[in-house]
DNA sequence: TTTAATTGCATTGTCGACAATATAGCTATA
DNA sequence: TATAGCTATATTGTCGACAATGCAATTAAA
């Protein structure tokens, strides 16, 4: 289910961790204003640990600060969306390319259990591969790149944020199987060390994956509160 | 010279920027250790600021920092720098494809106006144009794809990460006349609204680079210490 | 009535002190 | 002598209080 691990030491950590999940999982709704004051109480720590958490966040793009007026979870518009994934073809087909050259023949296997697991699983039951399944799914070939930029960038930056973006304007939608099949291929071309194919083939699974938004946010046009 | 403006407000704002400068200048030696209390003295301001500070640059990748023990600025493998140019070109190569399309006019002639500038100075006195020049134009492509997610990633983040590992691996090499001929290519490609052309020139010239440094890095074996 | 200034309050920014943790040096024991 | 445990010290993490700034309500003047 989770898939780095947990290194929680600090009671700093602790907080940036829970506020994060709180703003993702939608507890803490967008364009929310974080008063330091509340959190510390919420939290029950010290408002210096407060102010360390909101500054990550900052950092991690999930939540905006004015100097002397205090922070924001940042607005969720869907052109914000339609960028990230923009960052995320760009970021990702580099990652299959880098994979494709880079993955251990270990790697790969694992990859391929993987697969053989989400294709039982959709046959099966269908609706849990979902979330879980494809972020494994994406995870792997960002670690398998073996780029550590790459690596930082998507696993601690970009994905909390898409994250964050989906749940609250309600992307949970389906495109399971269609989306299996192409993460098949993606794994062959991986397989066959063929670099270039990997990139395109990834580049075009999001372009994919965007398109189908696009579509959800122009048929249901329900903007949140600004 | 500067491009971005320069709002910095608050002490921890200031000492951020000094901070950050210091380290990417060299003044700061990459790998050394950032002991709040010195730091604390040497820019006159508390604790609670620096750390702050630190925890930006954190943020930035430019230092490290394990629990209870310290922040370091990050050490400079020659690797990291390769990994740093492969992610430039996936996402330059991506505001190359952006900017072909977004771009405004106005925005197009200014790109041009520059690099008419830069024939005239590679003409007469050559040296000038290297740094400042190179970064101008790629600053303006990147924000002419009118994706905030990639300028911020870009301007803010991998930007001063690049140009910390140049000074400091001693990489202010030339590459100067040859590098505006491709500059002028991409130009042309995004004032035709090629979005496919530009984007494969930008990162074929991004590539180019990193090689040039793969190069210099092979012939000068002097690693820095761990 | 409307607008401008002032005053008071709430929130953020900064500071110094205390608590918790890690590193180095010393001591004792095998 | 070498190693394990302990102690002392230095560094980081956390806290509560004070200073500075922004915002809103109230008041005064046009």
């Amino acid at each position: 289910m989770t898939h780095a691990p947990i290194p929680a030491i600090t009671a700093a950590d602790k907080t940036f961790y829970n506020l994060r999940t709180d703003i993702v999982e939608g507890r803490i709704t967008a364009g929310s204003k974080l008063s330091e004051a509340e959190l510390s109480t919420k939290y029950g720590v010290s408002r210096a640990v407060i102010r360390e958490a909101i500054s990550r966040l900052v950092s991690c793009h999930i939540v905006e600060r004015k100097a002397n007026i205090g922070a924001r979870v940042v607005a969720l518009t869907p052109e914000g969306l339609i960028e990230l994934y923009q960052v995320r073809e760009s970021l990702e087909g580099m990652a299959a390319r880098l994979a494709a050259q880079n993955m251990t023949p270990a790697q790969i296997d694992d990859l391929n259990t993987l697969l053989e697991q989400h294709a039982a699983s959709v046959k099966d039951s269908q609706s849990y591969y979902q979330e879980a399944g494809d972020v494994d799914f994406h995870y792997r070939i960002i670690i398998g790149s073996h780029n550590n930029q790459l690596i930082t960038l998507l696993t601690e930056g970009i994905y909390h944020l898409v994250r964050m973006y989906r749940v609250q304007l309600g992307m949970a939608g389906p495109r399971v199987t269609t989306a299996f099949a192409e993460h098949q291929h993606i794994a062959q071309a991986i397989a066959n060390r063929d670099a270039e194919l990997a990139e395109m083939l990834m580049r075009r699974h999001i372009t994919y994956s965007r398109q189908n938004i696009e579509h959800k946010l122009h048929s249901s046009q329900t903007l949140p509160q600004a």
